[in-house]
DNA sequence: TCTGGCACTCCACAGGGCAGAGTGCCAGAA
DNA sequence: TTCTGGCACTCTGCCCTGTGGAGTGCCAGA
């Protein structure tokens, strides 16, 4: 199962950081960061003691500010203008002051409900993305159940024409791979049922990963006029099976984008740009940690486009174990709590789905 | 094939539509038109006659505009700013002042050698719609041909479970379809082969919207037990061609949006909008004309999200038949000879690839 | 029918002044 | 020792104003 966000909000005994870090000075960071999420506006300290109920004047406020921002957390963008979390000051929020804000009654229904119509698995993961999409109001992206972690479910062979084979792959996970085979001579039917019964009785239920190794000798058992056409074959489907390691992905909600900042035109660019490179997208989700909730703040992202993003994503599965990722990208001023609640309850549920179709 | 663009620039024999529209004030909207999408900004009559020589002075250039301004094909943002075209101008200028401009020979070998690296249809569709986007410089919008103009190259059934089959389709485009089909009561190999062997002596090589009618009548070929199992199928089947209208489309150069203009947080948001909607896409590229290139300029657009955007699109197909559409999403501000002539040659060149495969 | 000249309009931009929000620091209270 | 209220200061954002320039429309003359 995916994970089970930050034990606690409040906290007693902070990691020693720089200087002790007192739960005041953590109250304050927590408070400007929900306030800024909020209002996209520098908060300052008269402000935030009427917002939130700290129990001490503003003057105090502004001596936790000034540790805070020497510590690296917040940040004026000039002097007289209030604080902005910093990607530090956003990391010790996600990890140590904010709760996974879980879903709603209502929402869980609703998840459930809009998942539960699709048709097939493309119709899941479409639905999936743009579910996520809309919770977030970010830009959401969704990977497709993994060939490596899924299994056969049967393997056909179809000639086309006396020398031209389709050979197409099934998966557990509903996913279909086909590929054209070119063999060396005309191949019969009786043969071709051969192979398709021998493929499917050694490779079948076999995770994909295992089947070349469990069908390497198979070539050995055939007649050895026919050997050259099985070792062809065979060599098309390894090929498929190492392939389609390159996975495919979804995406939706990119006019979400619009809502990033006043001055977007600069910091949209490289966004779009790094989402319509599926390499890109892949290794963003690739990173994500395989049992557990990952976020992923501003610099702490490897690609440069996305310095001002983070992104929250989690494995999701039709069992156990995950057998792909999903995830959200969004303004580093996002709402963290609520982003990571929307995720998983989304990655709960696809995995139920998948594990029921 | 394709089309041809419009049969020459200059033209002798103006359609009369308010007044008679002489050459010169017809020069004057192409310079105008061009200066436009040039420098993106309102275009004076001074700066007119000193980037082009259209052997007159300024005021005399004041007029015409003056004329055009009041025929509707330019418009004034402000007294005293430079003119703007309008929709109906563009619409001018490409139906009677614009030849396409023709692919010079190195790009149309780039062009040719990036489309033959692919390996299948999936790769086919995603090349081209990168290049298209890459060339143009604009969103590019690419259709999977469709199945509708396709025939059916194979039909495979796989028995997954006694009661369980996969029904799989494939077409000539290289399209491959599956679908799960629930039997009323156990298939035998024997009944599953015979079901397999008539379907694609029946149906293969038809066009898919023939395929109901010719495989009307099977049933009553087969054993009155197995009919019900048979007629299963074929309404999977059926319904497996019927929805497959709803076709898939691909997507790239969203991040050319950003090169809209200056104010384009607004204008870009409804833009996004609507090219996360399939259908709004399916729309779009369903009016294009089959034969000829379409190009639909602003208000011409009946989504209005788009109505700042012009549309250039165009069918392409394996044979001389057009299976499917292709085009270019822009702002009405766009280089129409430059994109005209992309697209047309992209859509050709996908065209012969389509048909060598 | 075209041209040169002229008066006019309006935007874009820079500069100055002002209000407001926010800060840092300090001395005094708890 | 820690918090608080007060105070002087800084800086942005906004409004207002004035100016330069680009562009126009119109008219009289070639």
């Amino acid at each position: 199962m995916p994970d089970d966000g930050k034990p606690d909000g409040r906290l007693i005994d902070p990691r020693p950081s720089v200087r002790p870090l007192d739960e005041r000075r953590l109250a304050v960071l927590r408070a400007i960061v929900q306030d800024y999420v909020g209002t996209e506006e520098p908060v300052g300290s008269k402000a935030l003691v009427e917002r939130h109920n700290l129990g001490v004047s503003p003057a105090t406020v502004r001596n936790d500010m000034a540790a805070l921002e020497e510590d690296g957390f917040i940040h004026q963008p000039h002097t007289s203008a209030g604080r902005i979390p910093t990607d530090k000051g956003y990391r010790l929020f996600v990890d140590r002051l904010a709760e996974v804000k879980p879903m709603t009654a209502p929402e869980r229904r609703a998840i459930r409900h809009f998942l539960e119509g699709a048709v097939d698995l493309d119709d899941v993961v479409a639905r999936t993305v743009r579910l996520l999409a809309q919770l977030t109001r970010q830009v959401a992206v969704v990977q497709y159940p993994s060939l490596t972690r899924s299994t056969v479910r049967h393997i056909e062979l179809v000639s086309l024409t006396p020398t031209k084979l389709m050979l197409v792959l099934i998966t557990n996970t509903g996913r279909v791979e086909q590929r054209m085979v070119d063999c060396p001579g005309p191949v019969g039917e009786a043969l071709l049922g051969d192979l398709r019964a021998r493929l499917n009785g050694m490779a079948g239920g076999c995770r994909l990963p295992e089947v070349p190794t469990v069908l390497e000798d198979l070539a050995a058992g055939f007649d050895p006029a026919d050997r050259s056409t099985v070792s062809t074959v065979l060599t098309v489907l390894f090929e498929t099976l190492a392939e389609q390691n390159e996975e495919r992905i979804m995406l939706a909600g990119t006019a979400n984008l619009t809502r990033f900042g006043h001055d977007f035109p600069l910091t949209i660019r490289p966004v779009l740009e790094a989402l319509e490179e599926q390499v890109v997208l892949l290794r963003l989700l690739g990173e994500t940690a395989d049992s557990a909730m990952t976020v992923r703040i501003g610099h702490e992202i490897a690609h440069e486009g996305l310095n001002s993003t983070s992104v929250v994503s989690v494995g999701y599965g039709s069992g156990d174990q995950s057998v792909a990722k999903l995830g959200v990208i969004g303004p580093t001023r996002m709402d963290y709590p609520g982003t990571m609640g929307a995720v998983r309850a989304v990655a709960r549920y696809v995995g139920q789905i998948l594990a029921e179709s």
